[in-house]
RNA sequence: GCCUAGGUAGCUUAGCGGUAAAGCGCGUCCUUGGUAAGGACGAGAGCCCGGGUUCAAAUCCCGGCCUAGGCUCCA
């Protein structure tokens, strides 16, 4: 609701047309005149209609706030639906009006002008500093969101589980788990603040290595990807394509935006608040996706499911999901407006399949750790109520873990999940980044209408989410973070931009024997260049070094007469003797499983431009 | 969104009322190199944007924008 307050001298109107069939004829003044009073042109806007008992009382509050600072005890209420272009519908607004009548109108002389009209009016301001105010209520902030907001909430109760079943106090297990998990437990029970004042290294990192920017031109927290970065990126998404597909996900692609004039969209969306991008589009209001939800449950909806398609599994590299998040959360990798999350919903038969997928899921994402080279550690998070239900469960969970979980015990449901696990990557300053999680939602399939036929009958499927990575800006975040851990940072060997690089002792004598080398490189896929700028050997061996390449050879005389390489392994510090094809062999060994692409830059170092 | 700190060359930063600096990068030349950075010279700056104070503002004040930290938030 927009309020805009005029203290004036005197406010006269009368009625001229009905607007339409909306206006108020009953209980109103169709004319009418208030001296020395506050003003008040109110515009009752689309996202009041959510909650308008809450509205009327915070705009209440705020009228009898400014009445007080005017000194006045006499207010108009005018509807003036000039203030926004997002209007709610004409009967709520008018509901709202009436409503607010009578709550100011307890303590305060009330003139109320009625609704649905065309009005002639005047108006004179009295013109001293305070007589003219602006002030925007919703119904979220002061009633809604506030009671609601996890300080008030009865508090989790939080525990360790180990592998072996046992459930303990989790600030007391401390001294028996990991390092990353001791920082787990600091953040999300103790409200410890890990080096605080620091910032997160892989800001640095990203920009140095040319990988990721900021881009001033846009809004913040949209970022912009240099090769190298991009490189990264598309082989994460390639990965997670292949994962999901794999596992038996089926990719889908869907819109990026929605409109707010269908009813479940705007409920649903209603929910999120502020937290999104809005616009007009033509007279449509239309908002961008802040999940693939919307375009996956629209699928699922116009399908006819069966229960024989159970578990049905809908996949989605989300380019882009935006969430429009308070400015002072949007931090680098770590949390953006505009990002990438890969994205699966699988419809199940009922709570014992939805259990099985999700332990079967979270699993799934477990075991990837070790390819992106990161350290997972496990929150598994639901209502009393399901933890009561489902110890026994919750134990095999664990088990399967094999890992000491967090385990958050919430009183009562606040979400749409009613459990939920997920994987925190704990970054090199302590401080916790939930990457993959996996979450039972027992509420949408109602709200969008998803049914499966079994017989006769029709039912709602439990809904798992499940983001088997996390954004993937997050991953690269993750990973970046682990490699500042590292004492030789690094990135895994198939995301390397340059997986092996040649440095030509002398680039007119030696660069001929490179070239031949890096192409039979490319030719098996791997990615190869060469170091063939006017630089001492010293100098690009340093570069070979700073550009985390995990392979790199120095090729002069003795290479090109001889039939072995000086092959240095960074990871290991270490220089070995082989041959090319040795190297080769060694490398499709170490690249097996992973996608494979091309390189992004030239050949030649030379040709590199710079981009940052 | 609120609070704190910062915004100076392509990048990282110094300067903090009186002629704008350095390192890296870039260009030219010398060096023709063997496992972490050879030398010389040179180009390059509406000192974030808009107002104000002052004889004089990158420097002080106010507002805005951006970045980070903290709070809140993370469906």
């Amino acid at each position: 609701m927009r309020l805009l307050f005029i203290h004036s001298d005197h406010l006269e109107f009368e009625v001229t047309e009905e607007i339409g069939d909306l206006a108020e004829h009953e209980g109103v003044p169709l004319d009418g005149r208030m001296e020395d009073c506050a003003v008040t042109f109110i515009t009752v806007e689309s996202a009041d209609a959510d909650d308008p008992d809450a509205v009327v009382t915070n705009a209440a509050t705020e009228i009898r706030d400014v009445t007080g600072q005017l000194q006045t005890s006499r207010v108009v209420l005018y509807p003036y639906a000039h203030l926004s272009d997002d209007l709610a519908p004409p009967d709520v607004a008018k509901a709202v009006m009436q409503a607010l009548e009578a709550d100011i109108g307890t303590d305060h002389e009330v003139l109320r002008a009625p609704f649905g009209w065309y009005k002639a009016f005047e108006v004179r301001c009295k013109g001293h500093p305070l007589s003219e105010l602006s002030r925007h209520v919703s119904g979220h902030d002061e009633e809604e969101e506030a009671p609601e907001s996890t300080a008030d909430r009865e508090p989790s109760e939080w525990h360790i589980m180990t592998p072996d079943g046992e459930l303990h106090d989790a600030v007391g297990a401390k001294s028996d788990v990991s390092d990353d998990m001791q920082a787990f437990i600091g953040d999300e029970v103790e409200d410890v603040q890990a080096s605080p004042g620091e910032e997160p290294p892989h800001l640095a990192i990203m920009r140095d290595k040319e990988l990721v920017g900021y881009d001033d031109m846009s809004d913040a927290g949209n970022l912009r990807w240099y090769p190298r970065g991009k490189l990264v990126r598309d082989c994460l998404m390639d990965w997670v394509d292949d994962l999901i597909v794999d596992y038996g996900g089926m990719p889908v692609e869907t819109p990026i935006m929605y409109d707010l004039g269908v009813r479940a969209i705007d409920e649903h969306a209603g929910k999120f608040g502020e937290r999104q991008y809005r616009f007009e589009s033509g007279d449509r209001r239309m908002m961008l996706r802040f999940a693939a939800c919307f375009g996956q449950f629209s699928i699922m909806h116009d399908m006819y499911i069966t229960e024989n398609d159970l578990p049905l599994r809908i996949y989605e590299m989300s380019t882009y999901s935006f969430r429009r998040e308070q400015r002072g959360e949007v931090v680098g990798l770590k949390r953006q407006r505009a990002f990438t999350m890969p994205d699966m919903h699988t419809a199940t038969r009922d709570m014992d399949q939805a259990r099985e997928e999700l332990e079967r899921q979270a699993k799934l994402s477990l075991s990837t750790a070790d390819d992106l080279g990161v350290n997972y550690e496990p929150a598994i998070r639901m209502t009393r109520q399901f933890f009561d239900e489902n110890e026994a469960w919750v134990q095999e969970l664990v088990a399967d873990f094999d890992k000491p979980s967090l385990i958050e015990v919430l009183p009562t449901r606040h979400h749409y999940w009613s459990a939920k696990v997920d994987f925190a990557v704990i970054d090199s300053l302590g401080r916790p980044m939930e990457n993959p999680t996996v979450q039972i939602d027992v509420e949408s399939a109602e709200r969008f209408g998803i049914e499966y036929h079994a017989g006769e009958e029709t039912y709602h499927p439990p809904i798992l989410h499940y983001s088997p990575s996390g954004s993937i800006e997050r991953v690269t975040g993750a990973i970046l973070e682990t490699a500042a851990k590292q004492e030789i940072p690094r990135f895994p060997t198939w995301l390397s931009p340059t997986q092996v690089r040649f440095v030509p002792v002398r680039p007119d004598l030696h660069g001929e024997a490179c070239e031949v080398m890096a192409d039979q490189l490319e030719e098996a896929d791997i990615r190869a260049d060469i170091d063939d700028r006017d630089e001492s050997v010293g100098k690009r061996i340093a570069g070979a070094e700073t550009d985390w390449v995990p392979y790199y050879i120095v090729v002069g005389d003795r290479e090109v007469e001889g039939d072995t390489l000086g092959v240095n392994i960074r990871a290991e510090d270490d220089e070995l003797e082989m041959t090319l094809d040795a190297l080769i062999e060694h490398l499709e060994e170490e690249l097996d499983a992973f996608p494979r692409r091309s390189r992004y830059l030239p050949m030649h170092l030379s040709e590199h431009p710079q981009f940052v």
